[in-house]
DNA sequence: TTGTGTTTTACGACCTCC
DNA sequence: GGAGGTCGTAAAACACAA
């Protein structure tokens, strides 16, 4: 879990400053927070990011130098990407790592746009020329197949960060923000929605999986409501699937 | 080094909403 | 009908014990 260590290791990052509802609502382009999150507004939001024109923005100031995302998977093929020189994925040394965001400058606050902000203890650990192969245009430049080389590729630590710092503020990102995102991050905006369908996708196995231990606890040493994991809590509506555990505000808490 | 379990991207099927 | 949601799953990438 390398964006989580990034995170856990900026806990400062969401610790002091409270994000608005009224911010929430904004970020959220008028689109409202589900009802499920609404106990996130407790949510730390990085200062930073705060004050960065995407997440803070003030009626409507759409940045007019959006550039629309490039086709869905023209990422792994060398075509019109090379006037994209600082992308995320394709063929950047490690001095161009750190410049990746001048499409979004401020994107990030100074600290993670920092090169050691965007690598992970794991990726210290890697090989320090990695980011070669995990950033590389796949070998299939034509159309991507399942079976047929690499279909997968590994987002970079500056990637999953910021992606997780959206997911963190928002589980469900807009259509805006996510044109956003993808075109700061160099991805598509497929890739994007993907993210977050798997993150959410995640989360939920972590809920479910805090449920069933919270669930052997008590019926081994049984404890009074209130006591012991996240019994106080009402239970949360997901967007379509039901419930969501009630431990997920107690991970959220767990996590900030 | 290797085997194995886990995590991360990506997709398809199916559903709901507009 | 299209967009986006969940759910289940495939397979690459990764971590780690033996």
């Amino acid at each position: 879990m390398y964006v989580s260590y990034l995170l856990d290791k900026d806990t400062g990052m969401y610790s002091n400053s409270v994000r608005h509802p009224s911010l929430n609502l904004n970020h959220q382009n008028f689109v409202p927070a589900p009802p499920q999150y609404t106990d996130f507004t407790g949510y730390h939001h990085v200062p930073g990011i705060n004050a960065d024109p995407h997440h803070g923005q003030t009626g409507g100031a759409w940045n007019p130098a959006y550039v629309p995302p490039r086709d869905e998977w023209a990422a792994y093929g060398p075509g019109p990407l090379s006037s994209n020189t600082n992308h995320g994925q394709i063929g950047f040394s490690p001095p161009e790592f750190t410049s990746v965001p001048p499409s979004a400058p401020g994107l990030l606050p100074s600290p993670i746009n920092s090169p050691v902000g965007q690598l992970s203890p794991n990726s210290q650990r890697r090989n320090p020329y990695e980011w070669i192969r995990r950033n590389g245009p796949p070998s299939n430049s034509g159309g991507k197949t399942r079976t047929k080389d690499k279909y997968r590729v590994v987002y970079t630590d500056h990637q999953r960060l910021e992606l997780e710092k959206e997911f963190h503020y928002s589980r469900y990102i807009t259509i805006r923000r996510k044109a956003e995102l993808a075109s700061s991050l160099s991805l598509s905006e497929r890739q994007v929605k993907i993210w977050f369908q798997n993150r959410r996708a995640k989360e939920r196995k972590v809920n479910k999986k805090k449920m069933h231990h919270s669930q052997q606890a008590s019926t081994t040493t049984p404890t009074p409501p209130g006591v012991g994991g996240n019994p106080g809590n009402v239970a949360m509506v997901t967007s379509s699937s039901g419930l969501m555990s009630p431990s997920l505000s107690m991970t959220i808490k767990e996590e900030y």
